[in-house]
DNA sequence: TAATAAGTTGCACGCACTGCAAGTTTGACC
DNA sequence: GGTCAAACTTGCAGTGCGTGCAACTTATTA
């Protein structure tokens, strides 16, 4: 099958697989935002975009992944950020452009309003997300501990950020006219500095661990 | 159907009730150990529990629940502690109790290491382990959110602390020598303190949001 | 144009999970 | 003890997801 996307020669296959791979998302989001995401079929996708049943899972192993629509692209960008930055740049500061690259590609597509609210008004999108991006969160942080030496460090620092866009993007559905980026701002000005400065575990109640 | 836990009056039925639970999730966390979380069925589980397959979704919505077996009164206790906490202590130092609770239960009863690797191993059960845990965050994010008025900060406190022991139990899986607690209480430290100092986004260059 | 690789499709299958309409057990009240 | 309703269990039928396999069709290469 060798379902890949070489950005070799776009030859007359390379364009029938990206244009059904397009039309499944397309299709997938469509009817996800028509009937509720619980309530589409797989067979009612394929049908749409022309496709066999058999053929969109050859594209998508989950129902799921053709609704969230992933670009691949941005892990690949995140981790060559990763390589290329300059030894001194902050990590956390590092999560936060990347970030902030993604929020921007996303509003500027309008995608965002779309599937953002989709996806956060439906658990089991939102796990799909994370299961997906939890794969991400593990290569940004070996790439991270190798860089910074203190695999603690860098895990938490990877999984507080994504921690963070969650709440971000919760709080904006809440609160839709406060612009997400200012949300998220704050919330890594917090991871920054500290979410609770006054934390003072107790040591003579609660030594026995 | 009404599959409650009411601490009421404990009779015939409630015991019964009980026992088929810790049935189910015995015979799920042991054949879940022997073959692997994925090689086994609803059906396997129902019949080692000796109840019938129905009646198995009649206690758990997911075949992973069973696996993971979480105790409802964690979530319980946890909401108790928010509620009767001395107003001036400090949030994240709740979060940190609570989690100490539970992993010494855990730990206790012998299950952290065999279903805490269960559970790291297999990406499916870590996400239903989040599933719920969602679940669990958002209530204890509007009672903290209520206590501290800040909707945001509360929403991070809670998650990143989830971050942490997810991370925690990912690196304790890694080096099992190291006590969790250990790894567990620095990452609180982290959290509490800024898990970057250093954060300084770049307005000029960054500044289109 | 022939040979090969890459994609598509239908089919059969296993398994998760649900609603419904029986049954059976339990607890409460007389 | 007997009666009754509520709680619980069960089987059955059905939907839908996801996979392996064996054709079949289309693009590529020589």
């Amino acid at each position: 099958m060798e379902i890949e996307d070489n950005a070799a020669p776009p030859g007359r296959r390379e364009r029938k697989k990206r244009e059904t791979r397009a039309a499944l998302t397309a299709a997938a989001l469509r009817l996800a935002l028509e009937k509720g995401p619980d309530n589409v079929t797989v067979e009612e996708i394929s049908e749409a975009a022309d496709v066999s049943v058999r053929t969109f899972f050859n594209y998508f192993s989950h129902k799921e992944h053709a609704i969230l629509g992933r670009n691949p692209e941005h892990l690949a960008r995140a981790l060559e950020r990763f390589r290329s930055a300059p030894a001194e740049q902050s990590p956390l500061t590092m999560m936060w452009l990347i970030i902030h690259d993604v929020l921007r590609e996303l509003i500027s597509e309008g995608e965002l309003s779309r599937r953002g609210e989709l996806i956060m008004g439906n658990p089991n999108l939102l796990y799909h997300l994370m299961l997906s991006s939890f794969d991400d969160e593990r290569q940004l942080s070996a790439a991270l501990a190798e860089r910074i030496g203190d695999p603690l460090r860098a895990m938490l620092i990877v999984s507080t950020a994504g921690a963070a866009c969650r709440v971000a993007m919760e709080l904006h559905k809440q609160t839709p006219d406060r612009p997400i980026g200012e949300v998220l701002d704050r919330a890594f000005q917090l991871l920054a500095q500290g979410v609770d400065p006054a934390f003072a575990p107790d040591p003579d109640t609660q030594k026995g661990s």
